[in-house]
DNA sequence: TAGATTGTTAATCGATTAACAATC
DNA sequence: TAGATTGTTAATCGATTAACAATC
């Protein structure tokens, strides 16, 4: 979705399956079997019709289904994802945001209105809210989201160090774990320095 | 490793490839075979000593490994991660940060200081930087991606909505896309909306 | 010794790749 | 029609699971 849409902004406007896996690092099969799964977007002997493809795309990830969302926590994260992310691009429309911050509350960052964090469960129950993001401390992130669970929220964006839910929960969190994320890099790099200073002893690919 | 230490934490001491799955939510064999690319940790008969396991985990990981990291972009979300992020924890030295805003140049922000943009590859040549950290905007980040690379940082941790190099490149990045990872949690649950209203539409699993 | 649980080998499953008929 | 490229079926590959001998 966000190649293409790059692909759209420098004026292309087809591609075939074995550009796009050249642009993406992928083989050509791979692409048209994962999109055939969802249906068939491309023509035969031309490729794939750029405007065509990600408007599909669009409706396939929710991007048209309008889900309302709501930010528990206005700290430093929460408050650089309502200033910096772009919720309406993801078809996401951001309604309100709970503090337990005093100084926060009755405030509005980027146009979002911060409420105390205690009216929260009475707007949850007077408001659809689709998706919870979650900027909170560890301790009052699974309390929250315990609640919030309990209330009819099925979707979390879990920003906190954590695991929210248990596996066996059917709630749908998506994380993003800033430290499992650098310590992936980190392993990569120290595992290459390794291979070369001694390339003889690597297991596991 | 997260969780590790949340057992850790919890008093325990021990802890078995079947405890662990079930906490996870993986089967037991996976947990086995996955530690076992790298090593044998647990004792027949007793299961994994939790110190143990989690200081081998961290030599893996190369949380030991001493690397310095620089930040480029000292906007809400390099601000967010100066201030929040321990990156201490991870095992990694924040060094120093770089915008080009002359509001912040000389500044601190949580004991690491803000440089002028301009002194980006003087410090480079003159430092060991492993791991630079990129929350710049979009053409500005490509742009400064390639030059460090090409002063010998190998590794990236990416919170630019772009891909920084190309797939045949061999940097070493870990991406941290907000809106794709949004977009999966809007996808699941606009599939699962999906599924409840007509049960009888779907494909690939 | 009996019980538990590992590390590892073999069996199963699913995902990726290759091939090709269909078709624009 | 010839060329290109899809969608899909079959072949390959790798990853997950199951099984079990080794051992604490």
């Amino acid at each position: 979705m966000r190649h293409l849409e790059e692909l759209h902004d420098n004026g292309w406007e087809k591609v075939s399956s074995a550009q796009l896996g050249a642009q993406l690092g992928l083989t050509p099969s791979q692409i048209r079997q994962d999109l055939s799964c969802f249906g068939a977007f491309g023509q035969h002997g031309y490729g794939y019709d750029i405007t065509q493809l990600s408007g599909a795309l669009k409706t396939i990830l929710g991007e048209n289904a309008k889900l309302n969302a709501i930010l528990l926590g206005a700290g430093n994260i929460g408050k650089a994802l309502l200033c910096n992310f772009c919720f309406e691009q993801c078809g996401i429309c951001m309604k309100a945001a709970f503090d337990i911050n005093p100084e926060y509350v009755s405030t509005k960052i980027f146009g979002v209105g911060i409420y105390d964090a205690k009216e929260l469960e009475n707007y949850v129950k007077n408001n659809r809210v689709d998706i919870a993001v979650l900027c909170l401390p560890k301790a009052a992130a699974e309390e929250n989201a315990a609640l919030l669970k309990q209330l009819g929220v099925e979707a979390f964006w879990n920003f906190t160090n954590t695991e929210l839910f248990p596996p066996e929960s059917d709630a749908i969190i998506e994380n993003v774990h800033f430290s499992d994320s650098l310590l992936a890099l980190s392993y990569m790099l120290t595992e290459r320095k390794e291979k070369n200073v001694e390339p003889n002893k690597r297991l596991c690919g």
